[in-house]
RNA sequence: GCUCCCUUCGUCUAGCGGUAAGGACGCGGCCCUCUCAAGGCUGAAACACGGGUUCGAUUCCCGUAGGGAGCGCCA
């Protein structure tokens, strides 16, 4: 039998790493064995459901090439199921409509914590049928007094509750909008979703599905409960640990298949590697192997894996990225070489491509900021000289490519009888303004003659003030 | 408080009764080298604790401790 997961977030928010994890897990599973993959908006809860967020997890996705086969789904389009399969239950003696007010609930849970009992809903519902004057009622699942549920859960293995410690729990409120448990238990089953993947914040809530499941006489799915990401201090994944939009990875710079690479490691692995493409992913990947513990966001890996992909990636397939990390820096693309050469230059120098970006500003414009600290040590009155025939040498060269340009500054060392580095990085401070390029034959290549050419004019002229200042 | 889950280097993890406890990120050193990277080599760094079971436990069981989640007309 084919299966078919699903990805079910609430439109209440962006699309936070934490839930890409749990998403990318699913879609790996579903791709693995072949099946469907779904995608459910759950937005029950109309209050905190926006429109917005629905459509930044959608954006999110596709960044991500975590394509989906089914959907989006919108509970909200479902509310006549939800009441029809309410109402059934009703008549069939599973549930009832409860008419305990709000103020009522909240004195019975108080007297219930000051008693030191669990907070529970007591069930005094349960046999009064008849309607309270000015209470839309909320409807009810009648659950077993006794027994137990067992799960079956596909990372953590059998887990058992107590049904006596179960309450019967809301499914429907007044206004006749179902609650996250039963939206859940009964799209699961009308999509014919086989395996439920999920964060395990919800594995509690699995004893509850599954009396639902019952009462309603759906088959149970397979269970996996994933377990949570962590901030780097062990708390809960938030904002100020990295849990951003993942739009926002794409913001920064990074790669969605470095994203994806780097989620998947975490409660997951294969041996000793580390970096996988997307086809090795679904070709080794089963939710089974994954780890039950918690693990931690460390974003020193992410940029590890980050430039990892930038350097192994096709120069050509990285320019539309690079050219909108450009923009976002100030930088016009058209003054200066063209951009697949800057990722030739720079992809092992980068961690993200606005990191790339922003090293290559000085390629695109005509006045360059010379670093103080490196201009001092570089630029000195022993390689005027030097730098003078290097002038010379260049003004003349032909063709403009870093063999010659390479060859021409060995024969200008060899004539002053300079080690290359000692003209070499004053040729880097004069061309970039800074001590860090990358090999100065291809630098000076990408700077192009005539501002090579300017800059070492400036070179020039800054030695020479500092000789005349130094008197 | 009650219930459930989790526990190998700082971090991500391999391990599936007998290992010098392996790899990766990060950190240190060396090499390469025109700078910075990348790359290569290398170093420091872990089985939470206590009981069992066993000839033998990181591995199986039970406690303890620590962490997490749930106990809503939020999802």
């Amino acid at each position: 039998m084919s299966i078919k997961t699903r990805f079910a977030p609430s439109p209440t928010g962006y699309l936070h790493i934490g839930s890409v994890r749990t998403a990318l897990f699913s879609w790996l599973q579903a791709r693995h064995y072949g099946g469907t993959f779904v995608l459910r908006i759950e937005d029950t809860d109309q209050e905190r459901s926006t429109r917005e967020s629905a459509d930044a997890i959608l954006a999110g996705m596709s960044w991500l090439g975590l394509n989906w086969d089914e959907g989006p789904h919108y509970q909200t389009e479902r509310f006549d199921r939800y009441a029809g399969l309410a109402e059934q239950l009703v008549a069939e003696g599973n549930a009832y409509r409860c008419y305990c007010t709000k103020e009522e609930l909240d004195e019975m849970r108080e007297q219930q914590v000051a008693r030191g009992d669990n907070p529970r809903y007591d069930g005094r519902c349960r046999e009064r049928s008849e309607p309270r004057e000015g209470v839309n009622p909320v409807v009810r699942l009648r659950t077993p007094d006794t027994g137990t549920v067992e799960i079956d859960d596909l990372v953590r293995g059998r887990v058992t509750y107590e049904n006596e410690l179960l309450d019967d729990l809301v499914i429907l409120r007044p206004d006749g909008t179902p609650t996250f448990h039963f939206g859940v238990v009964a799209d699961d089953a009308d999509m014919g979703i086989t395996h439920v993947i999920r964060g395990d914040d919800h594995l509690n809530n699995t004893a509850r599905h599954i009396h639902l499941q019952n009462a309603l006489g759906f088959d149970h799915p397979v269970y996996a409960h994933l377990p949570m990401i962590l901030g780097e201090d062990g708390s809960r994944l938030s904002k100020r640990h990295g849990a951003l939009n993942v739009l926002e990875y794409r913001e920064q710079g990074y790669l969605p298949e470095a994203v994806l690479n780097y989620l998947v490691r975490l409660g997951w692995s294969h041996g000793d590697q580390e970096v996988f493409s997307v086809d090795e992913m679904i070709e080794l990947f089963d939710v089974e192997d994954a780890n039950a513990s918690a693990s931690k966001f460390n974003p020193e890996k992410l940029r590890w894996l980050n430039q990892q992909y930038i350097m192994t990636a096709a120069p050509l397939d990285l320019t539309p990225g690079l050219v909108e990390q450009m923009g976002k820096v100030g930088i016009d693309p058209s003054r200066g070489p063209a951009p697949q050469r800057v990722v030739e230059a720079y992809r092992e120098r980068a961690e993200t491509l606005r990191e790339l970006a922003m090293s290559a500003e000085y390629l695109y414009t005509d006045n360059i900021p010379l670093d103080e600290k490196a201009a001092k040590k570089n630029l000195r009155p022993v390689v005027k000289e030097a730098l003078t025939s290097l002038r010379d040498a260049f003004t003349e060269l032909e063709p403009w490519t870093a063999e010659g340009i390479h060859r021409a500054m060995q024969d200008v060392a060899d004539k002053h009888e300079l080690k290359f580095g000692k003209i070499g990085q004053p040729v880097r401070v004069a061309v970039t303004g800074t001590g860090v390029s990358p090999p100065i034959d291809a630098t000076v290549e990408l700077v192009g003659r005539e501002r090579t050419l300017a800059r070492l004019d400036a070179a020039l002229v800054y030695i020479e003030e500092r000789a005349a200042a130094a008197g």
